[in-house]
DNA sequence: TCATCATTTCGACAATTCTCGAAATATAGA
DNA sequence: TCTATATTTCGAGAATTGTCGAAATGATGA
């Protein structure tokens, strides 16, 4: 994933009810859910799931399918561990700062700022 | 990390400009950058530049410290690592369905969340 | 104190996103 | 075909976000 298909996967999350939409989808599993149960959990009007929806399927986190009447939307989970996979490698500091995948309970990770200046811009 | 806290460090990063900051900052490591350097490496011009640096820092996902003059940014990788760890652990599936952090190239948090093994330097 | 540098705050505007009712579309069964 | 169900598309208004020049603030050295 490059960083364009991250901003776009990233800005598709960034909303309460999409987030919840995604992880209910996530939950759901490979069989997915109903437009119409998603709304109903979500006490949201179905013009609005829709919107949602939409930008979630744009940024190819979730894919649809009709099922008789019903359409049928899906986590796709290979862009989320694309996402996740840009993240941990362009976001959490390569082999010499940081790494901030590795145990993260508790703050693993403060700030040395005291330890060495390394002043080595000019 | 909670929801909120996600879809805030969601939507700081959902943004061209904010997540090339973020990464640059990540690549600076802990000693961070000050504003006036990132502001030219983007080509952004100043006032722009603080309207990002304040939505990341917001979010909490960067922190600022007076430098004399400058004032210096840098990223807060804990709460990377908690974003991460949000993504990895309500919208990747758990022990049942597909499973979206296990086989990336290389990448560093590959830490099954499934099984609690304890197993401390093995 | 004054001049200068680094950066933020302010203000105004453009652009985008969000919300949701009403109308339209697609499917199925009687 | 007619009716009912499931969902989308349309359209309009409200709210939020992004942009950036100009003015203000904070720090430094002369």
């Amino acid at each position: 994933m490059k960083a364009p298909a991250a901003v776009a996967a990233l800005a598709a999350l960034a909303h309460e009810h999409r987030l919840a939409a995604y992880r209910m989808l996530v939950e759901a599993g490979p069989g997915g859910l109903p437009a119409g149960e998603i709304a109903a959990r979500l006490k949201l009007p179905p013009s609005s799931l829709t919107f949602h929806l939409q930008a979630l399927q744009r940024a190819q986190l979730i894919s649809q399918q009709r099922m008789s009447r019903q359409l049928i939307y899906a986590a796709d989970f290979g862009t989320m561990s694309g996402l996740v996979g840009y993240l941990t490698e362009n976001c959490c500091a390569g082999s010499e700062s940081a790494d901030c995948g590795s145990k993260r309970t508790t703050a693993a990770v403060e700030r040395p700022i005291t330890t060495r200046k390394t002043r080595r811009s000019a």
